[in-house]
DNA sequence: TTGAAAGCGTTACCAA
DNA sequence: TTGGTAACGCTTTCAA
């Protein structure tokens, strides 16, 4: 069959090369300037853009990041998430989002490394040995946001959780709080350890009694929160919780039963997301800093990318 | 320059000819069992899978699907969001997503048309007749969710807005309210507008008195809640509200205030975010099925997807 | 400064 | 069944 040229499909063609064209969109390439206008105009009105995916495929950055972002159980998560999405937008890299767990997510993550990535940014912990080596194979970046994970070629970006519990909780010391409990996330979070360390072994330093630990499930509603099934809430004078929103679950919980907050029970959080500031929300947070941790993974993937 | 083979190159036809490593991916494709897993095998430790991007340049369907979420100021938004995101996982459609609003966005939108897109979902409103125009020359599906947008060649899916307020207020009557106040979202919203007027059109037709129009900003804290601004609250015993989320702020106004909801004023949100649901939270609400509109909106791609 | 053509990694077609 | 190769839309030599 003869090879068809580009001249006869090639939208914006009829008028010019196709080289011409690549020219004209082409910042700092040679071509006559008058030449330049006339394909622009022609493009503009026909709606035509160079195709992304052809580019790439010639050697060009394909600009593409995928997020695994994972289920997102609370609003932590889907801040963070929208504010990478739009801090990735605002750098020119296009993020293909894909959610949920389980091998759904699993597939999800293997279909999605059939395009050029520039880098596979994970939020969620469920996949992370099999993502790794999949990306490792591919040569493809992989940051974790929010998390630490071994391995080779994995960039990593982390609030200190263990230290800012442990200074939350020496604040609550120093407060005079002596009779705490501790409402950890679940075991499958990366973030529960380390903040449970963080209060266990400041509270082991002053030398304080062993307090209780229950656990929620990093949601507000999840349980009704476990603060209910505590056995005795007369012997507690501080709740140190592993996130906001099981704080807040707490704190309405503490509020419907008359316990007052913070007058007998202080009530702590973690994260700072946007209800922590409401009225009438008395919670103690530690902020997690979202922007920061936004401009830490792009400036991660910007290097990256410069120097693979 | 001779051309080189993609034997040379092509990481798996080191053990096969290329032609026989794509049958090997293509579900159904005539290739000899034992050779199938030989090439399966070697794919396998390699790491190597088909690159989607030369697929779809060769013909096949790209999967990629633009959403448009723009600022998604309340919590609502979000969890759309997320649900999209989940369902076209489910459906083997890959979202790139694209937030924020203004000229970033539209910039934003600009560079992603470059892909291959087999649909622009848009759940903001704010650059409607700019993507419109834009996805029509391009042939790019656009699908308007939680919206009308009008436009040839966009499918819109969106919960009728009008006729649920004109319910919610009906009840209300029904319960024997009389004076109300109404806190409206900004105008920019497509919804805002609707809503309104299912309830003032239920209002005049029981010849109610003309109530007090607030504006809020579709956010919790927005001017923390324009309900503050009402001059009296004494003269109301029912408060309609465009959201969820201003509901929730005027909840925790009133509630400072000692004022008892319902018994004193009942408050209606519009949305029926998880937060509705939490205890302490005297909030009647309309529900705005999450599960419906993302499975109609996928209903729609697919359809799209099968006769353009 | 320009046009022609090679080559990117696929899939589909055609002849064997 | 198979292997070879045209074609997809682009960018980048290369030669003029």
């Amino acid at each position: 069959m003869r090879r068809r040229f580009f001249k006869d499909v090639h939208p914006v063609a009829q008028f010019a090369p196709v080289s011409a064209v690549s020219r004209a969109f082409t910042e700092g390439a040679y071509l006559d300037a008058e030449k330049k206008r006339r394909i622009l105009t022609a493009a503009d009105q026909l709606g035509y853009r160079p195709n992304a995916l052809a580019a790439s495929l010639q050697g060009a950055g394909s600009n593409l990041v995928a997020i695994f972002v994972g289920e997102m159980p609370n609003h932590y998560d889907k801040e963070v998430a929208a504010a990478l999405v739009n801090g990735l937008n605002a750098a020119g890299k296009w993020p293909i989002v894909i959610g949920g767990a389980g091998d759904t997510a699993k597939s999800a993550i293997q279909n999605v490394l059939r395009y050029p990535l520039e880098a596979m940014i994970l939020r969620s912990g469920s996949l992370d040995a099999d993502v790794v080596s999949s990306c490792l194979k591919l040569g493809i970046p992989v940051i974790s946001s929010g998390r630490i994970v071994e391995g080779p070629a994995v960039d990593n970006i982390c609030v200190r959780n263990r230290e800012a519990m442990a200074m939350m909780t020496e604040h609550l010391i120093n407060q005079g709080r002596r009779k705490f409990a501790y409402l950890s996330g679940p075991d499958t979070f990366w973030s529960t350890h380390e903040r449970y360390l963080g209060f266990e072994e400041t509270v082991k330093e002053h030398r304080l009694e062993p307090c209780s630990k229950l656990y929620g499930d990093y949601s507000v509603m999840g349980r009704f929160n476990a603060i209910q099934l505590h056995p005795d809430l007369a012997n507690m004078d501080a709740l140190v919780c592993a996130n906001d929103a099981m704080a807040l679950g707490a704190l309405m919980y503490l509020k419907s039963k008359s316990i007052s907050v913070p007058g007998e029970i202080a009530v702590t959080g973690f994260d700072d997301i946007s209800m922590a500031e409401w009225p009438n929300v008395e919670l103690t947070t530690l902020r997690n800093p979202i922007e920061a941790l936004v401009k830490g993974t792009i400036d991660l993937l910007m290097a990256r990318a410069a120097d693979p």
